[in-house]
RNA sequence: GGCCCGUUCGUCUAGGGGUUAGGACAGCAGAUUUUCAUUCUGUAAACAGGGGUUCGAUUCCCCUACGGGCUACCA
């Protein structure tokens, strides 16, 4: 068992934007992959014809792609030699299955309707029952345990429709081992006749996880803890087919709850508290309704990873910011936590600023360069395009941001001249003897041969003192007087990157427009 | 309702029969700074409750409470 080559897979349904909770049992069966040099792949459950999703598998795969989540194996990854990796297509498979189980007699014929169903839930409920198709109802219902072997084959001759449900037995207890809860024990008779193969002949997610997991030889199934409950109808279905020797083992990974009050994470927690809850923009084709992604909103990929695998893991040590590599390496099913984690906003945004931090001056510059050419209409040959002009730029915007694409807007007043300056730090800090500062300032600036930070911050202090200005009184208003703003990066690193000509041309203007 | 899983600072979590219960985010305070940040320092903040077991429980067991999941011909 042990020296079987590990093989797990992600196999999320394409019926919208795959979840940033999806995201990260990818992530999770990723690492465990490749941490054990194992295989890892991506299957496609698309066994409802009815919420199938146009564009969802699209979306999933350029998901995991964006995220370097790579599978090896699988839809939209060259597949594999079990192939094909859609369920849709495996259709044809899984009736034998089905079939061999009611050969073997645990799985039998049922007839009713849905309306039928529909029905007995209904009548339940109002008698504050829950309605169970299991041991001690389905022989009142319509199917081959208790109907005659005539007229079950003659419904079948008939074309009837119907689906293959699992027989569950009655009083047997049926455990799993679980990789991160230990063993759960449940009791059969609470477990349902599962619906193996729908009436339209496609399997229910029950046969067909199972049949595609044997089939492709998957050693461990890691999957989110709203499966839990399901498990024992998978072991069952595993035992009867004669797999149970095969059966991979099963972790079930913690929810993803909402950073307030209670509940699994969803949409509607990104709409109603302003942040992402997918890892990609998506619109959904059919309602228009758009959702914001983790990419759009600038996120790196890196830490968007980071964070979502400090989701309800941790290495157990004190170290937090981790490459994947890192993260295959440390990863392991003891330290993920029991507790669903609620979502935390901001840290996420401080794992982004951490990546912020370490990122490469040059690099961001590149990618910013069309942003900032477009926004403030700037000519390809300008100064301010310039990979050294840019550089110098985000090295100043950069402790100021958490993330790279804020940088032009934020940092505006080095792409242009101010067209308004702050009011208040005016009329705070404009003296009578201002204006005559600034234009001994412009003068001092024109006669300066270099023009450094540090020549900035001299001729500045000097001005000050031949004009009699303490220059803590005047720093301020210098900045406003370039910026228009009150705050802002480094002064006198601003100055030095605006250029002698830019500074002293924004001074002459600010003297026109400030009345005072 | 039933079944299953869970419960350490506000949040993510470490730890584990004897600890000053550790870290991070967020908060607060201070230092630095021309501003806003960054950075640094400091600070406040937790073992859900009740029973056991034990010399000793936050740690093991049971119960309760609370939270979560499931309860479809959806996954």
């Amino acid at each position: 068992m042990n020296d079987k080559k590990i093989r797990v897979r992600f196999a999320p349904s394409p019926t919208g934007p795959l979840h940033m909770g999806g995201v990260r049992t990818a992530l999770y069966n990723y690492l465990f992959a490749k941490k054990h040099g194992g295989d890892f792949l991506l299957r496609i459950e698309d066994t409802d014809q009815g919420r199938f999703v146009p564009g969802a598998e699209e979306y999933i795969i350029e998901s995991l792609k964006w995220c370097g989540i790579q599978p090896n194996e699988g839809v939209g990854f060259g597949d594999g030699p079990h192939a094909p990796y859609r369920q849709s297509e495996r259709k044809p498979l899984y009736r034998q299955y089905a079939e061999q189980l009611i050969n073997s007699g645990h799985a039998y014929y049922a007839f009713d309707t849905a309306e039928e169903m529909e029905a007995l839930r209904k009548q339940a409920e109002a008698e504050k029952r829950t309605f169970s198709y299991d041991s001690f109802t389905r022989g009142q219902l319509k199917n081959s345990t208790a109907l005659s072997a005539e007229e079950t084959a003659q419904r079948i001759a008939n074309g009837e429709a119907h689906v293959i449900r699992l027989k569950v037995p009655q009083k047997e207890e049926i455990q799993i081992n679980d990789l991160i809860r230990g063993e759960v024990v449940f009791h059969s008779d609470l477990v349902d006749d599962k619906v193996l193969l729908k009436s339209d002949g496609m399997p229910t997610y029950h046969l067909a996880h199972i049949v595609d997991d044997y089939l492709m030889k998957i050693t461990h199934a890691v999957r989110g803890e709203e499966w839990l409950p399901s498990a024992p109808a998978h072991v069952l279905i595993y035992r009867y087919l004669g797999w149970e020797n095969e059966m991979p083992q099963y972790a079930h990974l913690p929810l993803l709850l909402k950073p307030d009050g209670n509940g699994k994470l969803s949409k509607r927690d990104g709409d109603r508290l302003g942040f992402p809850v997918f890892p990609l923009d998506w619109q959904d084709p059919s309602t228009g309704e758009k959702s914001a992604g983790y990419r759009e909103r600038g996120y790196y990929p890196q830490a968007f990873v980071n964070m979502l695998a400090f989701l309800g893991w941790n290495p157990g040590t004190e170290q937090e910011i981790f490459s994947i590599e890192e993260l295959c390496s440390a990863f392991s099913f003891e330290h993920i936590h029991k507790a669903g984690a609620k979502f935390d906003p901001e840290k996420a945004k401080w794992f982004n600023e951490q990546y912020l931090r370490h990122a490469s001056e040059q690099e961001i510059a590149a990618r910013l360069k069309s942003v900032v050419a477009n926004t403030f209409n700037i000519g390809a040959d300008d100064r301010r395009l310039s990979e050294n002009y840019l550089t110098q730029a985000v090295v100043l915007l950069k402790p100021r941001v958490q993330f790279e694409a804020e940088m032009p807007e934020k940092g505006n007043y080095l792409f242009m001249a101010p067209d308004q300056y702050d009011q208040q730090v005016i009329e705070k800090k404009w003296k009578e003897n201002s204006r005559s500062f600034f234009v001994a300032l412009a003068n001092a600036f024109s006669t300066s041969s270099t023009f450094t930070a540090s020549d900035v911050d001299t001729l500045v202090k000097e001005t000050a003192t031949t004009q009699n200005i303490k220059p803590g009184d005047i720093m301020q208003l210098f900045r406003v007087v370039l910026s228009g703003q009150g705050g802002g990066v480094d002064l006198t690193g601003m100055a030095s990157l605006l250029g002698k000509e830019e500074c002293v041309a924004r001074i002459e203007l600010a003297l026109k427009k400030i009345q005072n």
